[in-house]
DNA sequence: CTGTTAGCGCATTCAC
DNA sequence: GTGAATGCGCTAACAG
């Protein structure tokens, strides 16, 4: 038996395929008997609209696109569960792009615009290149940025060199000097902006406090724990090594944290270590940590583009969430510890 | 500038639009001479196919639809993640369904076999229904299971019954008697498969020792740390509390160990503790758990389903993933640790 | 090899 | 209110 169509449903139920239609759709007018001599038909049929050409006739996709950097990264997933959360309850669908190598990024990029695969684009933690937002404003594709920064699109923002600053000046307030950083690339071919971001929140800190940059302090590698429990080891094993690092997201301090436990080194006497993001996996090990909302900027990320899509913004605007110092067992001893 | 269409090309290029379909599917039967005309007239209209048409007009979707519940589920990221390993190589889009609610799961698991969403399917921890079966093998929807089961269905599975027997003699060969289990609700609208047969192993390791079976030390909860946490604390505050726990999932061992410190008991001292996935959290805290392949289930579905999808099974295959006990800190005391 | 044509299944005009 | 006709943009089958 072959998929029922809304031919087969406008013929059984003797009426025509606009009128079937019109039911579908809920327009009102249609008379209360047709209506019911229409839905009987589809449900004996067992009739149910084909998407595609639904979506080829309206010129809608009704799905929304979610471009994602590396998935198996746990801050990006957490924003993930923010817009699933959200896009749920719509009638969008979800459709996910993983852009692990930067080959993938431009042809999807180029290919979503340009194809109408979706009505709506979300973008985590990747700053477009100039040409794509050329394809998007072309292609009016409503889209908005999490965690990254475009003057012409509408985003969800974290201050970072805020966060990045508090972080090592909460060092610094624990009488800490020899403080390194270990950050994820900075030129990268993503264009992330955070990265730059945060460098730049470190490098204010110690030069507020008149510490001087030792770039011997200063490493950077993949986002990846134990990329970081490398380097650090390199940074302990220093002559003069660093007594507090800096980790550019709480992925990395773990892999700092296994570096100190290599060493036998005591947390927080011998190393205080500092994360960013606060990832569930902070709070079990007790991390000292630069909190940002990772899942509510996901919310409101998909509720800022549905917004958009049905109203059009006259220019991008930018909503800026909160960030938190949340101290743990990493940097303080434990009589003052805070306790989540 | 309107987007241009396969007919503005085909004029531009002062051929069909049926030599232009060729050239776009690069069929071989295309002279050279008129590929490339077509080519550059393709790219000075800076024309891109439409996604939604080609697939009304082929009958493929070109997509491929993930069913996840609780998408917030540390073990259903990560076998995600193996999908879109998988899937990020292939040529199609990847469709993420989240349902949370049981309505959501009845109407999504309709539509989508109905309406044509997708070309295939993959369903992650979720025993579909019988009439969902029909439907799918009606509208001859290319469908795996990933961690369920069901007679008619492809499907990656592990043994659970084996896994948690494992688990629980650990626990007896270590001395243990009074060992507790906490479980997911056994009964759930989702049909989750693994409950069960956890609970299976969980009594027959009792039976196979000889230990009498005691309501008391069964409890069983959401999948949730915090849910947990308490369970656990109404176990160990218990007249005759148990020395050892065994625990659903490693979210949930996590509570158990929160419960513990809670109540100042040592670890593995006076309480072991043993759960099941060896999420990556389980490693950072040392806690003894049952393994199995999350991300590799992951991979293999997807691998599977796409095979599916070339060449139809005469009948559902069952891949089995191994399973395997990991001794860490929470159950044995540090002069035997495995390290990872 | 290539141009033409007929759908794909539905939404959406139009007339009635 | 309702039916018939037109087209969304493309693929595929059919002639040439």
């Amino acid at each position: 038996m072959a998929e029922a169509t809304i031919r087969d449903v406008a013929r059984y139920a003797g009426v025509g395929v606009g009128t079937v239609s019109r039911v579908l759709n809920n327009s009102p007018s249609v008379a209360d008997t047709t209506r019911s001599k229409v839905l009987s038909a589809i449900e004996i049929l067992n009739y149910s609209p084909n998407q595609t050409a639904r979506r080829l006739s309206s010129g809608k996709t009704m799905a929304i696109g979610v471009l994602v950097p590396f998935f198996t990264n746990a801050s990006v997933v957490r924003r993930l569960q923010g817009i699933v959360e959200v896009l749920a309850d719509s009638d969008y669908d979800l459709v996910l792009f993983d852009v692990e190598k930067t080959q993938n990024r431009d042809k999807l990029l180029t290919n979503i615009a340009s194809r109408k695969m979706v009505d709506g684009l979300l973008i985590l933690s990747l700053r477009p290149h100039d040409r794509d937002m050329q394809r998007f404003l072309q292609a009016e594709l409503p889209a908005v940025l999490v965690d990254a920064n475009h003057p012409q699109l509408s985003r969800i923002v974290v201050d970072n060199v805020w966060g990045a600053e508090t972080a090592v000046n909460h060092l610094i307030d624990l009488g800490h000097t020899r403080i390194a950083y270990i950050s994820d690339y900075r030129e990268n071919p993503f264009n992330f902006s955070p990265t730059s971001d945060r460098y730049a929140g470190y490098c204010h800190a110690l030069q507020a406090a008149a510490i001087p940059y030792n770039p011997n302090y200063y490493r950077e590698g993949a986002l990846d724990r134990e990329e970081a429990r490398h380097l650090a080891h390199d940074l302990l094993t220093l002559r003069e090594p660093p007594t507090a690092i800096f980790a550019y997201s709480d992925t990395q301090a773990i892999g700092v944290l296994q570096a100190a436990q290599d060493l036998d080194l005591q947390i927080p006497q011998d190393l205080a270590v500092i994360g960013y993001d606060d990832i569930e996996t902070a709070v079990y090990l007790d991390l000292t940590t630069i909190r940002q909302s990772l899942y509510e900027s996901g919310v409101k990320g998909a509720q800022l583009l549905l917004e958009i899509m049905q109203t059009p913004l006259t220019e991008p605007v930018e909503i800026k969430l909160p960030t938190e110092l949340i101290v743990r067992k990493t940097t303080m001893t434990s009589e003052v510890i805070y306790t989540a």
